[in-house]
DNA sequence: GCCGATCGCTAATTCGTATTAGCACCCTTG
DNA sequence: CAAGGGTGCTAATACGAATTAGCGATCGGC
C-alpha cells in the first residue's frame, strides 16, 4: 500500500527542495506574525512556494505528539447507539455539537469502536483512543462513576452532557433542568383544578430521573401523590395503578403513548377522563399523532454549550456547570379534571 | 493544565516500575502469543501487573506515529451540513456508517473543522486533518473533481458514497442505482396509461442527478418528455409548464411537494389530474402528509457498505464500485391518467 | 579595529510507541 | 573447554513536527 514511492511528503522534503533545514520549514509554518525568531521575507516565500507546488500538509499525528494537543475533540456516548431506537435520541445532540465544532474550527472523534460490555458501553479498554482528542464530551444517561473518577482524576478534560454529580469530585456538565420544567407543569395541573397526581417512571438513579422526580414533588406540595414504577407489568397493569389518579406525568414519551393506546382502548378519553403529560423526548420510538402536553429537552442548544464549556476548559477556563430551561409545549392532553 | 504532575502515565513509567526497559513493555503488549521474540511468563506478568495496577492505556497518537495506522476512519461531507435541513437528509448515512464502524472496532473521525469556501466544503487546506484517519467516507452531492483527483494520486484511501466518475481515475464508490429505480417507475407509469410525462429537476451535473436522468429517458422510449427545471420560478411556474403533462417526476422531494401544494391551490387534485412520484428522500425539509409514490435511497445501507469497502481497501483489497437498489414506495400519488 | 549585538539559520532534542539489531548469559554438544 | 545455539532482555533508532539552544556572519558603535 503505502510504499516508499507512494511515501507522504514531509517537512524534511520541503526542506530540501527549498534548500533549508527542517527547523527553517517548521518556523516557517509556525511563526506567527510578529514572533522573536523571524526569517526574512524571501526565504519564507520560497518555503512557501514549496508547500504550495507539493500541496504540503503537516502530519496531524506528529503535529499532535509534539506539541500536546490538535484541535480534536471527542464525543463518547453511553449506551449502545445501535439498534437506532436510541440513535434517534442522540441525534439532535450531536447537531448542536457538530454545528459548534464547526464554528470552533474543531474536528470531532466519534468513539464508536467502544466495546459494549454489560450493555453498557467502557472508556477504558485496551485500546483506547480517547486521548487522542483534546478533550471530550460524554453522552448518556448513566455514566459509569469508576470511570468518571479516574477521568477527573488524570485531570482529563471533559464536559457530561446531562447534570452528573456522583464522581467524588466536581464534574463539568451542560444539563436539564428538568426541576423546574415538571414544578411548573405540576403547577399548571393544580392551577387547573388537579388533586390527584401519579408519577409514572423511574423516580431515581440518573440524575436526570431523579431531577424530574423532585421538581414533581416540590410542584405536589402537601398532595398526596402517587407512583407507578414501569418496571412492574405493562400500560394495563400501569392504568390500573392509575385508579383514581386524574393527572399522569410520565418520565418517558414512549410509556406515555403506550399509555394513552391502552386508556383509548379500555374507552377512555384523554385529557377528559385523565390528563397525560410528557416530561421529555421519546428515548425510545414512540409512534403517536397525539399532541402531548408537556416539555422538550434543549438537546441542540445542549450539545453546542457542551463544546463550547469544553473548549473553554481547554483554554485554562473555569470548570462550568449549567443547566438549561426546557421548552414547554401546551400540547392537547392537559385538561381540567372531570367532574 | 497538563503539568508534570497530572502528566500522563507512559510506557517507560511501567518499565521503571516493573524493573524492565520500555522495550520490554512494548514487547508484553503487542507480542501476540507464539511470536518469536517471547517473554517468559514471569516478566510478563509482572509488567502486566503494573499495568493493570496504573491503568495505564497506550497513547494512540503515539502509537499512530509509530506504526502508521490506527482504527480511525474519517468522515467528510461536501455540503456544509449546517443549517440542519441537509443535516436530516444525510443523518442516516452516518448511521450505516457508525454501525458498521462499532462493529469493526473503528472510530470516526468527522471532519467538521473544514471551511466553506465558496459555499463548498474543501479537503485540502492549512490544518488539514484527515490524514490523521487510516482512510475516509466521502459524503455528498457533488465532490470537487481537483480534490478527488488529488487523493487519488496521494494513493489516500477513500470511499465515495455516491457513484462518482470524474476523478481522472478510477474511484471506489457505494452509489445508488438511480437509473433502474426511475426507469421502473416510469415504464409503471406507462403501463398505467400516461403518455405525457415531464421531469422536473436539474437531471445533470452530479452524477446522482444525470443517473436519474438516464433512467427517465430510458423509461420513456419514444415517448417524447418535457423538462421542467427548478431554476425556472418557483412551484407556480412549473406548474405552468406542466400543463398537458398528466405525471411528472420530481428530482427532489422537497420540490414534489411544493409542487402538490400549489396543484391543490388551484383546485387540482393529486393523482386523478396529475400524478406525481419522487425520486429519492428530501435533500431539504419538507412538511407533508402525503404518502408519494417514488422509491427511497438506501443510506443506511449505503454508509454500512461504504464502511466495509473501505476497510476492504485498507486492509489491501480491491477497489470496488457497487450500486444498491433503490426501495419502491408504492404511494397514493401515481394513478392512472384522467380520461 | 575590537566588542557586543543583532540577524539568519540549523543541530539537537523532545513527544511516546514500535521495531530491529544485537549483547550477555546459560545450556548443550563434541 | 571451545564452539554453537538458544533465551531473555535492552540500546538504538524510526515515525514527523515543534522547540530550544546556539553557531557563524554581519553590523553598529566607539
Amino acid at each position: 500500500m503505502s510504499d516508499a514511492a507512494s511515501r507522504r511528503i514531509t517537512q524534511r522534503d520541503i526542506a530540501r527542495l527549498a534548500g533549508v533545514s527542517q527547523t527553517t520549514v517548521s518556523l516557517v509554518l509556525n511563526n506567527r506574525p510578529g514572533d522573536e525568531t523571524r526569517i526574512p521575507r524571501e526565504t519564507r516565500d520560497r518555503v512557501l512556494s514549496v508547500i504550495r507546488e507539493t500541496g504540503y500538509v503537516a502530519d496531524p499525528v506528529a503535529r499532535r505528539l509534539a506539541d500536546r494537543h490538535n484541535r480534536i475533540l471527542g464525543v463518547f456516548t453511553y449506551e449502545p447507539v445501535f439498534p437506532s431506537a436510541t440513535a434517534d435520541f442522540y441525534h439532535p445532540f450531536l447537531v448542536g455539537i457538530e454545528e459548534c465544532a464547526e464554528r470552533l474550527g474543531c474536528d470531532l472523534l466519534l468513539l464508536t469502536s467502544v466495546p459494549v460490555i454489560d450493555g453498557r458501553r467502557r472508556i477504558y479498554h485496551e485500546a483506547n483512543r480517547l486521548r487522542l482528542a483534546d478533550g471530550c464530551v460524554l453522552l448518556g444517561r448513566s455514566l459509569d462513576r469508576d470511570e468518571l473518577a479516574r477521568l477527573v482524576s488524570e485531570n482529563f478534560p471533559f464536559v457530561s452532557v446531562g447534570r452528573r454529580d456522583d464522581a467524588g469530585g466536581p464534574v463539568p456538565y451542560v444539563g436539564t433542568a428538568y426541576g423546574p420544567a415538571v414544578r411548573a407543569l405540576v403547577e399548571r395541573a393544580r392551577a387547573l383544578g388537579h388533586t390527584r397526581l401519579a408519577y409514572l417512571g423511574h423516580g431515581e438513579g440518573a440524575e436526570s430521573l431523579a431531577d424530574r422526580m423532585v421538581g414533581f414533588r416540590e410542584g405536589a406540595g402537601d398532595l398526596p401523590v402517587r407512583h407507578v414504577r414501569p418496571t412492574a407489568g405493562g400500560p394495563a397493569e400501569w392504568l390500573d395503578a392509575l385508579e383514581g389518579v386524574t393527572v399522569v406525568f410520565a418520565e418517558e414519551y414512549a410509556d406515555a403513548v403506550a399509555l394513552v393506546d391502552e386508556a383509548f382502548g379500555r374507552g377512555l378519553s384523554v385529557p377528559a377522563d385523565l390528563s397525560i403529560v410528557t416530561l421529555g423526548d421519546p428515548t425510545r420510538p414512540a409512534r403517536t399523532d397525539i399532541d402531548f402536553t408537556g416539555f422538550r429537552i434543549p438537546r441542540r442548544e445542549m450539545g453546542r454549550q457542551a463544546i463550547q464549556v469544553l473548549t473553554r476548559l481547554l483554554e485554562g477556563g473555569p470548570l462550568v456547570q449549567r443547566l438549561l430551561p426546557c421548552e414547554l409545549v401546551v400540547g392537547s392532553t392537559l385538561s381540567g379534571p372531570a367532574a
